[in-house]
DNA sequence: CTGATCTACAACCATTTGGTTGTAGATTAT
DNA sequence: ATAATCTACAACCAAATGGTTGTAGATCAG
């Protein structure tokens, strides 16, 4: 994943309403204005929300009949977290690195 | 954590420069000046990405001397790290859902 | 004391973002 | 065939973002 690539993921969830998109098309696939009938704005602006996602490959989109099935994409959800649990690695590394130093022989 | 404290906390992790900065952070602490050097910007501008950071509760600054050093902070990385989870929870349930229906007595 | 360093913050600017309305093309229903 | 529904996309707008420069307050070094 490049920068920009990973930009684009944590930039598409730094939003309730797609973060509440993501969550529902991962239990169940919805239309486009299925989902739009739910949010308080335009269908316009929920469209541009499912266009946010599917370009960060948190959803895809397929047609049936004259609407777009939307469904969650677990993919990159799970390369963000596995991102997160190198960070929580550094991190414990450190600790242990502090650990290791202040169990050492305090008289050289 | 309200929306809003999610939000804060996806769109710092929206940056390249940023995550770098946690990164390191989360390794060995730093001064401001110290990242700022290592950056091809200037030193206002490295300096509100941490300030971006330290309201997302990503990390903590606090002084040493005239330098604020900054320390990266692993809770909201785990907070995250869950709601992922959670996420991926959601998805497992629908396969398993799935599952289920295709295993199901196709002769009710 | 004086000068250098580190930080904070304001003011400014270009670009992006998140919303709107409006128009037009496909598909479905009557 | 006509009307209703679903989608795509453009144009527009206000606010937020990510950068800049400049100024001023603390702290440290000589």
């Amino acid at each position: 994943m490049t920068n920009e690539e990973v930009d684009r993921i944590f930039r598409a969830l730094a939003d309730a309403t797609r973060r509440d998109i993501v969550r529902r098309t991962l239990t169940s696939e919805s239309s486009v204005s299925d989902l739009a009938r739910d949010y308080d704005m335009s269908f316009a602006a929920v469209q541009k929300h499912v266009a946010t996602l599917e370009a960060a490959g948190l959803v895809t989109k397929y047609p049936r009949g004259r609407e777009r099935m939307v469904r969650g994409n677990p993919e990159n959800l799970r390369q963000v977290q596995q991102l997160l649990q190198h960070f929580e690695d550094l991190w414990r590394s450190r600790v242990s690195r502090l650990d290791a130093l202040l169990a050492e022989d305090p008289t050289p």
